[in-house]
RNA sequence: GGCCCCUUGGUCAAGCGGUUAAGACACCGCCCUUUCACGGCGGUAACGGGGGUUCGAGUCCCCCAGGGGUCACCA
C-alpha cells in the first residue's frame, strides 16, 4: 500500500498577533507533520483586505520563529504550490469558480444589501431563520452576463442541496452530522471578485494537497460547507480533526481583558519558548503518560490525535509560570543575559559592569527566578549600591541592641579573611557567632539586609563572594551608621 | 433562538464496564535550611442532575441543565 504523504498547515489570517490558540494550532500541526515525516505548511489568509496588515503577518511568522516551529513551505520559502498569501491567488480562485459557473452549480446573485436586509427582518419577524431567498438562482447565465456588462457586480453563490445530510468524520469527534436544510446559497465570492473564506480554504486546501486539516472547533459548524465545496468542485476532501478551543479563567473566549493572549506578550513578559510551547502542548493534549515536562522533540513520537481533548480547555498561567521557572533554573546564565539585554535596566548594568560578573551574578539568582522579567529586580543589589532597607528587616535585625557589634564583628570578618571565598567567610562567621555565644542565624540576617537591603536573597556567603571585600565592608559600615543614627 | 460540540477536584488531566478515581499546577502542613526559592514528605479537594442498560457504570443509551462554538460580501 502506498502511503501518502502527510501534508497540514497553519493558515492564520493576519488581522492580529499570534494568539495562543492559534500558537497551539500550529504546534499540533506541526508535531503531526514532523511525526509522520510530512510538510508542515504556512498559509496566510490575508483576503480581508481591510483588515490584513503585513506588521500582522511579520509577526505571525516571527512568533511560529520564536517558538521554533518551522515551516516547509509557506510564504518565503519551498514554493511547490505557491502562492502561500490568499491575496496572490486569486487567479487560481477565479479558475475554480468559473468552473461552478459554468457547469451550474454556482450562479451570480445580484440582490443588493438591502434587498438581503429585508429577508433578513421578514425572517426575523416571523422568528424564523434566516435562508437566502434563493431569488437570483434562476437566472439565466446570458441574463446575468448582461447585468454584469451593464456595471453590475454580483456576488457568486453556491447551489447547496436543501435535503439529505452532510456528515463530518473528525477524526477527532466521530462522525458529526448536519442537516442540508439548514443550509443555503451561501456566498463563495464577494462582489470584489475575491472568494470568501470557505471557498479559498477549500482550494487552497485541495491545491495545497492537504491531507489533514488540523484546526480548532470554531470551524467545526464551517466544515458542511467546505465539504459541499469539495463536491461541487469534484474534489477529495481531506482529513478533518477539530481541536477544542482554549478559553480564559472565567471560560469565556479569551479576549486582551484576560491579559496575555499572544505569543509576542508572552515573551515579553519573560516566559521562554520551550516553556510555553511544553504548556500549550498539554493543554488539549494528553499523551496518557504521567508526564509533565517536555521538550518539542520529546514531544514529535508521541504525539498523536486521538490525544486531543473533546472539551474546551481553560488556561491557567499559574502553571505556565511553574514551568517557566522551571526551564529557567534549568537554562543558564549566558542565556538570561541575552534574553533579558533588551531590558533597560539590563541595558545598564551590561554597561556598567563586566559581563562575567553578570553571569555570575545571574548563575546565583536563576533558579530562584519565574520569569525573565524578574531580573532586573533579582539582581538590582549586585549592580546598585544599597539606599534603603526592607521595613521589617529593620526592626527585626537591626534595631536589636546589639546589632551594631554584630556588624562590626563581620566588619572584622570582612577584613580579615584570607580569601574572599564562600566557604571561608562562612567558617569564620560560625566561629564568630560562637565565640559570641550567638546563633549563626543572628548574624547572617543583619548581614544580609546590610548588604542586599532585603530579607531574601540567595545563600549569604555565595553573595559576599560575589560582591567582593570592598563593597562588602563599605556596606556594612553604611549599616552601621544608619544604625547609630 | 436554530444547529453543532463538550461536561472527572479551583485549573490541566489519567481513566476507555469491576480502581482505595492517578499525576501536575495552585493551596495548606511538616522536613531540609541563614532568609527566599528549590527539593522531599503528607494533606484538603472531583465523576453536573435525572432516568435507563447491566450482576456491576465516571466509563454504554436517553432526557435535562450548564459551558463553548457557529449561524457575514470576517477569517
Amino acid at each position: 500500500m502506498i502511503v501518502e504523504e502527510v501534508r497540514v498547515r497553519f493558515a492564520p489570517s493576519p488581522t492580529g498577533s499570534l494568539h495562543i490558540g492559534g500558537a497551539r494550532t500550529a504546534l499540533f500541526n506541526w508535531l503531526f507533520a514532523r511525526k509522520y515525516k510530512g510538510i508542515f505548511v504556512l498559509r496566510l489568509e490575508d483576503t480581508d483586505i481591510l483588515r490584513s496588515t503585513e506588521e500582522s503577518s511579520q509577526g505571525i511568522l516571527e512568533g511560529l520563529q520564536w517558538l521554533g516551529l518551522d515551516w516547509d513551505e509557506g510564504p518565503d520559502k519551498g514554493d511547490v504550490y505557491g502562492p502561500y498569501r490568499q491575496s496572490e491567488r486569486l487567479p487560481i480562485y477565479s479558475k475554480y469558480l468559473d468552473q461552478l459557473i459554468a457547469n451550474g452549480q454556482a450562479y451570480y446573485c445580484f440582490c443588493s444589501n438591502e434587498e438581503l436586509q429585508q429577508e433578513k427582518e421578514a425572517a426575523r419577524n416571523q422568528k424564523r431563520d434566516y435562508k437566502y431567498s434563493g431569488c437570483c438562482r434562476e437566472l439565466s447565465l446570458q441574463e446575468a452576463e448582461a447585468r454584469i456588462k451593464q456595471g453590475l457586480h454580483p456576488v457568486i453563490r453556491i447551489k447547496a442541496p436543501d435535503k439529505g445530510i452532510t456528515m463530518v468524520h473528525d477524526l477527532i469527534r466521530g462522525d458529526v452530522e448536519f442537516s442540508n436544510a439548514l443550509l443555503d446559497d451561501f456566498i463563495i465570492a464577494k462582489s470584489d471578485g475575491w472568494p470568501t473564506y470557505n471557498f479559498a480554504v477549500v482550494v487552497d486546501d485541495a491545491s495545497m494537497k492537504i491531507t489533514h486539516v488540523i484546526r480548532a472547533e470554531e470551524h467545526l459548524s464551517n466544515t458542511p460547507k467546505q465539504l459541499l465545496i469539495y463536491e461541487a468542485l469534484g474534489l477529495e476532501p481531506p482529513k478533518f480533526a477539530h481541536a477544542s478551543m482554549i478559553l480564559a479563567p472565567d471560560r469565556s473566549k479569551l479576549s486582551k481583558r484576560h491579559g496575555a493572549t499572544s505569543v509576542q506578550e508572552f515573551r515579553d513578559e519573560g516566559y521562554l519558548p520551550e516553556a510555553l510551547l511544553n504548556y500549550l502542548a498539554l493543554l488539549g493534549w494528553s499523551s496518557g503518560e504521567d508526564r509533565d515536562l517536555w521538550t518539542l522533540d520529546e514531544l514529535i513520537p508521541e504525539f498523536s490525535l486521538d490525544g486531543i481533548s473533546r472539551s474546551p480547555a481553560v488556561y491557567d498561567i499559574e502553571k505556565l509560570t511553574w514551568m517557566n521557572g522551571h526551564y529557567i533554573s534549568n537554562s543558564n546564565a549566558e542565556r538570561f543575559l541575552n534574553l533579558s539585554s533588551n531590558q533597560s535596566h539590563m541595558q545598564k548594568y551590561l554597561s556598567d559592569y563586566p559581563r562575567e560578573y553578570l553571569l555570575q551574578v545571574l548563575d546565583l539568582v536563576g533558579n530562584r527566578i519565574k520569569t525573565l522579567n524578574e531580573i532586573p529586580g533579582a539582581i538590582q543589589y549586585f549592580c546598585e549600591d544599597v539606599d534603603s532597607y526592607d521595613a521589617k528587616g529593620v526592626t527585626k535585625h537591626f534595631k536589636k541592641t546589639n546589632a551594631v557589634i554584630i556588624l562590626n564583628s563581620v566588619i572584622d570578618i570582612v577584613e580579615k579573611a584570607p580569601q574572599f571565598e564562600a566557604s571561608i567567610i562562612e567558617d569564620l562567621l560560625r566561629r564568630q557567632a560562637e565565640i559570641m555565644q550567638l546563633k549563626a542565624a543572628e548574624l547572617i540576617h543583619p548581614t544580609r539586609l546590610a548588604l542586599s537591603g532585603r530579607t531574601n536573597t540567595p545563600g549569604l556567603f555565595e553573595v559576599m563572594e560575589i560582591l567582593g571585600r570592598e563593597k562588602c565592608l563599605q556596606r556594612l559600615k553604611k549599616a552601621v551608621t544608619y544604625i547609630e543614627s
